[in-house]
DNA sequence: TACTATTGTCTCGTGATGTGACAATAGGAA
DNA sequence: TTCCTATTGTCACATCACGAGACAATAGTA
């Protein structure tokens, strides 16, 4: 368990692990050891650490990837989301006497991050306060602890600004996909109905798309073409 | 002089304050007492205090203005940007014993934010520490300590960005002012020239700006019309 | 009264995007 | 086999934003 001299006191991280599958965007929500708390997965970083790589370590930690892409969202700095309330309990249900650990009662300052990851490749894993770490669908989460919503949000937000600048989608599809497939993401990320021409006419102007064979799915029409994003270095 | 007991340790803020003047950016760069270290206004956040309220405290007392558009930018964690000589320099120059603010030497991790003025209004003022504060050109900086180059570039960057969408220009101008006065606050941003036309084209079909009445420079030239953003709550 | 620098506006061409049409398929049904 | 359906790849056309240049109007000067 964290150890007071180990950590920077009142700075916690918070990431926002987006993946996607089928037509959603989801993300990943732990839940505390018995006591029906919520919340995005964090931690806390080291005394000579700096903070990204203690996102970095989390990540690793919770999925088992490295090299994951990450990007810094925003800092919340305000009052309201100290809760040592929660925090005690999740402590107690964890029989971790709270008089021990008082520093995690106090104030926190929150980093928050959003990571993209490959659906496909992950076996999210607890960490050890707690029970399960799901995925969950961006417009169907629980209720979040520490005000966790407003941090969802955010990301949300960044992310759309993010879309097309950054060609987030290639993240978050496997190497191969359809046009179709592509346009899910869009969609599910600006949280809008794309024509599907005009959007298949854009994304094939950016030369950026590579096309591969036809995927045969077995339905009765038309088979679409895979599709991958040209590595550049 | 800030005390122990009365900040959150590891944690400061860094504030780009720009204001607009003629035909280029500037912002406000502080000089340390005798030691020719410049640095980005910035400050430590009380133990009870939101960090947006610390930021504009700092603000506050350096503008002396309230009610100042303020927005966060990125969070700085990484290691390389503690300085703990140039931070006992300044110290030693204000005649205090770097013994008694050991906290001020260890690692800290920088919040930065930008915020946006009218130029014409503000009478900066220099705090305990420092000699001066000074508007200097965006692209004519003095060196500056604790890496906030890096600062002043992710703000520009960011403002940059929030060009167009937030109407950032409006906090930078006078109430009234000419189109060309406008285009020079966007060229100055973007670090482009605009054509003329467009330009303007452009932004009075965005429908935000209000015509008023001529003003006359003396020059022997057709006098332009006076602009305003249209208020709206 | 002529001249100059600047401003407000228009036109034209080009390229991106919205919108609908249409032919080409992959498999199922008759 | 032949027809049928859902989906895909592509094109044509209208519309709109923007780059680029042209031009008249104007404030003061010579």
């Amino acid at each position: 368990m964290p150890n007071e001299t180990e950590y920077l006191k009142h700075i916690a991280y918070d990431s926002v692990i987006f993946g996607f599958s089928g037509t959603s965007l989801k993300i990943l929500i732990m839940e505390y050891h018995g006591t029906g708390i919520f919340a995005l997965p964090g931690g806390f970083v080291r005394i000579d650490e700096p903070i990204d790589a203690a996102v970095v370590r989390g990540l690793r930690e919770r999925t088992g990837l490295d090299d994951i892409y990450l990007e810094q969202c925003h800092t919340f700095g305000g009052l309201e989301r100290s809760q040592p309330e929660a925090m005690r309990q999740i402590l107690e249900a964890n029989d971790l006497d709270p008089q021990d650990y008082l520093w995690m009662l106090e104030r926190f300052i929150s980093v928050s991050y959003y990571a993209l990851i490959n659906y496909e490749e992950v076996n999210p894993t607890p960490d050890a306060l707690s029970d399960s770490i799901e995925w969950y669908d961006v417009d169907n989460l629980p209720p979040l602890a520490f005000m966790h919503e407003e941090i969802v949000e955010k990301a949300l937000l960044t992310l759309r600004e993010n879309l097309e600048k950054k060609l987030v989608s290639s993240k978050l599809l496997p190497r191969q996909f359809t046009m179709k497939e592509l346009q899910h993401v869009y969609e599910s990320i600006l949280g809008t109905e794309i024509r599907r021409t005009t959007f298949q006419r854009k994304m094939l102007s950016l030369g950026v798309l590579e096309r591969h064979e036809k995927r045969y799915s077995g339905k009765a029409h038309k088979a679409p073409y895979l599709y991958s994003f040209i590595e550049r270095e």
